[in-house]
DNA sequence: TTCCGTTGCGCG
DNA sequence: AAAGCGCGCAACGGAA
């Protein structure tokens, strides 16, 4: 079953039951496993709409019917309504999110950085100019010292559609529209990452209602410990005790006692009249110097780093009652990996992570996929070799008899090869790695080589990569020479050639969490954090032995979604521990 | 004052 | 300057 659903301000909404259509069997809705997110949306067939339904209350018209039926949802944008469907209780298990799919979609026909919004989506099918709506819609302002302010129950959410055009019929329309596309043979694999993209966006919205759990008061003391107490707060800038005194030695030690070490042109200057020529102030650079104010400044940029990035301030503007709540974008990144906004919730450092710690009685089951990229290698390029040391729990070592038992070497050629590096020690390697596992290094290759001409390529299922930007034709036309042409070209070639494989990996840890917060539906346990090829799940210490055994049937069934039967495993790494600091 | 490109570093 | 991908964020510093 299936219902569409428009939020009017005020709570209110309307719905319609979508008709199956003649020949349709219910059965196969369910696809995959019923209820595990990664059911395959429904087919394309022309469907009936039924009546329509204008409730005052649409959070309880939804829990009831998600009670009764628990149906697919159609709506355009998950991250608009789902969360106000959290804050009243209800959860829904499997969803259509019309603005994701349609930006799939898009990019397919070469359509990149349009709004997400029903009104672009709209627009896009009539040959319509698009409208112009903030591109990632309503941002939540950051928290000054009152915090993201509560807004209303469905705020009047601009759609971007013309006045004229009711919402809830343009909803049906598109909807009925992206069916189509995909249900075209093409590209079969469509549906399923239209269907994993939606529970993804639900994952996202329950991932930010649950929070990581994070203790402030531990936090704080984390702080006040590396860098001095807290500088009191709304007077003149003044950096923390420690931090400042760091300062003034370095200053002295590199004799430039006014020394400004947070400016990079100041730092350069002063390095060079201290007899220490460099090209950046980057910490790589630094750190093959020989001078005694070399590692003031570097412990210095890390302690800065700390207080600048997840200080006092951040900590005030991100985590509420001991919860870090980051807002994810799904999507965001254009190989199809999520971005967050506010509070940098995808570089959460080391130090911070001591700072993450479970409830009493409640513990954390850290899964990360090891080496996830390499094996997405072998799985997509189909190579043997590779796909047999991808058996291996650890694929490098596998690989290291390649390069004489050196697993470093191994490991460095593979990064090499899926980044584009080909200069020093790793072009070398990468000869070797070419001539042992072809299909593997051809598939790259190729893509990059797609890149270079400025051709598009595609994920595992499906997703587009951006073409080519008016800027990198022109260059490319030798208006700035034929250096910058090869320049330009070559970097295009990078980028396509790590698209195929960290879009396809984002393909997999997509299919993971959808089938994963299937299996936890009706448990305590939850997922609170998603990070890239790692899951952190907030779970009753009774409940851990479960849940790993989720996580690992949750892998196991992603591979065989995105990659079919392939030999190649997906080994998970998995910790039940108290801090995430503690998952190594 | 505000805006914006650059720099550098955190994460994968 | 080197030449390995993708991000978000804060500070700096020059331009508007």
């Amino acid at each position: 079953m299936r219902w569409v659903v428009h939020a009017d301000d005020g709570g209110a909404g309307r719905l319609a039951p979508l008709a199956e259509a003649e020949g349709e069997a219910e059965g196969d809705r369910g696809g995959v496993a019923a209820g595990d997110g990664v059911a395959r949306a429904g087919a394309a067939a022309a469907f009936g709409v039924g009546e329509v339904r204008r409730v005052a209350d649409l959070c309880s018209a939804i829990r009831e019917l998600e009670a009764r039926e628990g149906p697919r949802w159609i709506w355009a944008d998950t991250a608009k309504i789902y969360p106000d469907l959290l804050r009243a209780g209800v959860r829904v298990a499997r969803c259509h999110d019309v603005v994701l799919v349609d930006e799939i979609l898009a990019a397919r026909e070469g359509l990149f950085g349009a709004p997400r919004t029903l009104g672009a989506a709209y627009a896009r099918l009539h040959d319509l100019p698009v409208p112009d709506v903030g591109r990632l819609g309503a941002a939540t302002e950051a928290a000054g010292a009152e915090g993201p302010l509560q807004e209303a129950l469905f705020e009047p959410d601009d759609t971007g559609l013309p006045a004229e055009v009711d919402p809830l019929s343009a909803l049906i329309e598109v909807y009925q529209a992206q069916l189509t596309v995909l249900d075209s043979a093409a590209a079969p694999a469509l549906r399923l990452l239209a269907a994993a993209e939606s529970a993804g966006a639900l994952a996202a919205a329950e991932m930010t209602h649950a929070g990581l759990p994070l203790d402030p008061r531990l936090h704080a003391e984390n702080l006040t410990e590396l860098l001095g107490p807290q500088p009191a707060y709304g007077g003149p800038a003044t950096r923390p005790a420690k931090l400042q005194d760091l300062a003034e030695r370095l200053g002295e030690a590199i004799g430039s006692p006014t020394l400004n070490p947070d400016s990079p042109a100041q730092v350069l200057k002063a390095l060079s009249l201290a007899g220490l020529p460099a090209a950046t102030t980057r910490a790589w650079e630094l750190r093959r110097m020989e001078h005694p104010a070399v590692p003031l400044l570097l412990e210095y940029k890390e302690l800065s780093r700390l207080y600048t990035a997840n200080g006092w301030s951040w900590l005030r503007a991100w985590v509420r009652g001991g919860r870090f709540r980051p807002e994810y974008v799904v999507g965001g990144v254009v190989t199809g990996r999520w971005a967050s906004r506010g509070g940098g919730a995808l570089q959460l450092p080391a130090m911070v992570r001591k700072a993450v710690v479970s409830d009493p009685g409640w513990t954390f089951v850290v899964a990360d996929a090891g080496q996830l990229e390499p094996r997405v290698l072998a799985a997509i390029s189909g190579d043997r070799g590779l796909a047999r040391a991808a058996q291996a729990e650890d694929l490098y070592t596998e690989l290291g008899d390649v390069f004489g038992g050196d697993r470093s070497k191994a490991k460095l050629g593979l990064l090499g090869a899926m980044y584009g590096q080909t200069s020093g020690e790793v072009g070398l390697l990468l000869a070797t790695l070419r001539r042992r596992f072809p299909a593997a290094i051809g598939y790259v290759d190729e893509a990059a080589k797609a890149g270079v001409e400025g051709r598009i390529v595609h994920t595992r299922l499906g997703r587009a990569c951006p073409p080519p930007s008016a800027r990198w034709n022109r260059l490319v036309s030798g208006s700035e020479g034929e250096s910058r042409a090869d320049q330009v070209r070559n970097s295009r070639g990078r980028f396509t050639r790590n698209f195929v494989v960290q879009g396809s990996a984002a393909e997999w840890a997509l299919a993971l969490i959808a089938t994963l917060r299937g299996k936890l539906a009706g448990h305590s346990s939850e997922l609170v954090f998603f990070l890239h090829d790692e899951v952190v799940l907030h779970c009753p210490q009774d409940e851990a032995e479960q849940v790993r055994e989720a996580v690992t049937a949750s892998a196991a069934e992603a591979s065989r979604l995105v990659f079919g039967t392939t030999p190649v495993r997906f080994p998970l790494h998995l910790a039940t521990v108290r801090c995430y600091a503690d998952a190594k």
